[in-house]
DNA sequence: ATAAAGTCCTGAAAGC
DNA sequence: TGCTTTCAGGACTTTA
């Protein structure tokens, strides 16, 4: 599930819900999705500590504490939702899942919770080089590329545009569904290499990104309308939306794709 | 049982 | 030849 549009929604849940609370417990259920944090260093360094103001890049979400490096000295939360994470702002009196892997109690008694089948990624509590070392991997937040801009990143890039999109180094935000999405928009076909796209298929690409993002953040995911390629990955004989031929569905990069041939060439 | 919206690592192939 | 880029595969993990 989670790619830029999902993390952004739970950037708003910590904002409406958490932002200036203090937290007053720390309850891991299952130490399985810290990263380089113990439950008791956990416990110990968010208990009593205010949220600050979290922040985005790509699919990471940070979220100051009190005094934190974005406002001068503490630690700052981080998470990264894998493929299943999710945060939600609870009542303490709805019950606690199985996968709720975290749970914040807040001074409002609320529940800030982590959710997460598969523990693929998880929280880690961070410093300020740690920090610089994250987002130094990544290459600029998707929400803030320009066309020039990424007629720059593509430039010179052999492999197929698809897998140049997904890799977070060249361009943070972007998964599977968004990729497909996008560049049925721009009707180009995932397999053409990066550097083989003309000016106007990048300004294609980039138009594309630009409504798909937006849309999709409003919605808090990649929605699966009718009207969409993502409305289609799951039907026994997906179709074009636009054309109306068959879909392709192969490997890109070593991810499912899927993309219609006729429109996107 | 196969595959899943994410990332990391390895070894090997391909490209310049 | 040598360096860089890219790819394929597997690993992590759980469930439909």
């Amino acid at each position: 599930m989670p790619e830029l549009p999902d993390v952004e929604g739970f950037r708003e849940v910590l904002m409406t819900c958490g932002r200036r609370r203090r937290v007053t417990d720390v309850e891991v259920r299952d130490a399985g999705v810290l990263r380089g944090v113990s439950a008791q260093r956990l416990r110990r360094e968010l208990k009593g500590r205010r949220l600050g103001e979290a922040w985005r890049h790509g699919k990471w979400l940070f979220v100051p504490m009190d005094d934190g490096p974005t406002d001068g000295g503490g630690p700052t939360l981080v998470w990264h939702f894998g493929m299943t994470g999710s945060l939600r702002c609870c009542s303490p009196d709805e019950p606690v899942e199985r996968h709720d892997r975290v749970v914040l109690t807040l001074d409002d008694s609320r529940h800030l919770r982590y959710r997460d089948q598969r523990k693929l990624q998880g929280l880690q509590l961070v410093d300020e080089a740690q920090i610089a070392r994250i987002v130094d991997g990544l290459g600029p937040d998707a929400l803030t590329v320009r066309g020039p801009e990424l007629r720059e990143l593509l430039s010179g890039r052999r492999r197929a545009v698809k897998s140049a999109l997904m890799d977070q180094s060249v361009i943070a935000g972007l998964g599977n569904l968004l990729c497909d999405e996008i560049l049925w928009r721009a009707r180009v076909a995932p397999r053409t290499p990066a550097r083989d796209l003309s000016d106007d298929e990048i300004r294609r690409v980039h138009v594309g990104m630009g409504r798909v993002l937006e849309t999709s953040v409003r919605a808090g995911c990649v929605p699966p309308r009718r009207s969409w390629l993502t409305g289609h990955r799951d039907d026994s004989e997906p179709t074009c939306p636009r054309c109306g031929r068959p879909l392709c569905s192969n490997r890109v990069g070593g991810r499912r794709t899927v993309w219609c041939p006729q429109c996107q060439k």
